[in-house]
DNA sequence: CCCATCCTTGTACACTTGAACAAGGAACAC
DNA sequence: GTGTTCCTTGTTCAAGTGTACAAGGATGGG
């Protein structure tokens, strides 16, 4: 074994603490295993993270750093608002199935956090929504969207869909991150009905069904839970 | 306080562990907590389940059953397949949002039972999917959906479109889940484009981004992890 | 009324937990 | 080489964990 440098050790340790994280949750998994997970003693885990909370926080907060980034570089190549959506998806899920565990952990905890925890990752978190409230609203903009729809809604829709992979997809399965994206940007997109079974003209389904904006202006964004 | 009959501490057990359970994981809820917010001595919960495993299993046993009959009895009152998954989509959603969290534990919890009990409580999480599986099938069967979509993806992002609104939604916010579930449902049939950015025909769109079903045949339910 | 059954009570136990800490290197600047 | 800083080591501690259990009601059938 190779000798190990202070930053491989964190790597380590934030690594093994995502998979024990992602397995047994955050308060199932005990900063003993995660020591032992990565090869190291309980003390120098401490040392790192004086709490366990702390080491929670740094875990979240280098997910959503990486995946902003992916993200970010990924749309670059297009300037059609629907295909940066198309690869936004693509390189979340990839980001969220095929990396450590950080990102579904960043996810699925986040609520349990501390409001103080909470808030440090807040700014964060809130950039990487806009990064897709951003090519949602452009898309909008360009008039390649429904007209009227709510938003907000569809980015939660969009986010939803999407994350709910991580429940059921298994590496090594028919079919690559990648795939599914696609599948889902054709879902999202065309959705599921029939041509034949389309009411004419679409906005009054849209409108009878609720999907679109209240008559009260609303501001973009749309806010999540804290 | 009136007098309680073990029916009744039996509900408030499961209530009591269903919230802290949400809030705070599996793990981090312990079986003194849920006792003393049941209003039980921690030994009356030990009683009734031996191990806190068999609490677990025991609530989402009662949150599946219960989740399956009412669905169920809502799809009764329409015979289109397409207005049937609106009508399931709403039920789903009012007992995810708005009944005690034991559907959210079931949900998201799952994954992280011993396989024993997952095996214990595959049957029955099998019927209630099986619910959906058929509503899909049948909308496919009546023509009313794209064809060759591939129905085993459609049901995962369906049910994790909705699922995922357990993450953000608050109680008493501007919209009922019903509303949530019609809009859903809109998105999921319509799509988010508009008619002029579509292309056609579309079913090559759909070829194209990958969401029809491979050329070897499937079958129909496609297999959750577990 | 009696008794058997069911359930609760309160306590106890063995163990794990997050965190703290003294002691001891290892690495590096000078 | 020396001193200092950084980090790891192993242990310790109090608190909390799941579970077990003896003792004591309550309840209801006869």
């Amino acid at each position: 074994m190779t000798k190990r440098t202070a930053g491989d050790i964190d790597t380590h340790v934030l690594t093994a603490a995502a998979k024990l994280f992602r397995e047994h949750g955050v308060a199932g998994a005990s900063v003993r295993a995660i020591a032992d997970a990565a090869g190291v003693f309980p003390g120098s885990v401490t040392y790192r993270y004086p709490t366990k909370e702390a080491l929670v926080v740094a875990l979240m907060q280098r997910a959503v750093e990486d995946i902003s980034v992916r993200v970010f570089d990924a749309i670059e190549v297009s300037s059609d608002p629907v295909e940066r959506l198309r690869l936004a998806m693509r390189v979340h899920l990839r980001t969220l199935l095929d990396g450590d565990d950080a990102v579904f952990v960043l996810l699925f905890d986040w609520q349990r956090l501390s409001p103080e925890s909470r808030a440090a990752l807040a700014q964060e978190r809130r950039r990487y929504e806009s990064i897709w409230d951003g090519l949602i609203y452009a898309a909008a903009a360009s008039g390649q969207l429904v007209e009227g729809l709510d938003l907000s809604l569809v980015r939660k829709f969009v986010f939803g869909a999407a994350n709910s992979v991580a429940f059921w997809y298994q590496a090594g399965g028919p079919r690559t991150p990648e795939e599914i994206a696609d599948a889902f940007s054709a879902l999202i997109g065309l959705g599921a009905l029939s041509e034949r079974s389309r009411p004419r003209p679409s906005v009054e389904a849209y409108e009878q069904l609720g999907a679109l904006r209240p008559h009260t202006t609303r501001n973009q964004g749309g806010n999540d839970v804290e």
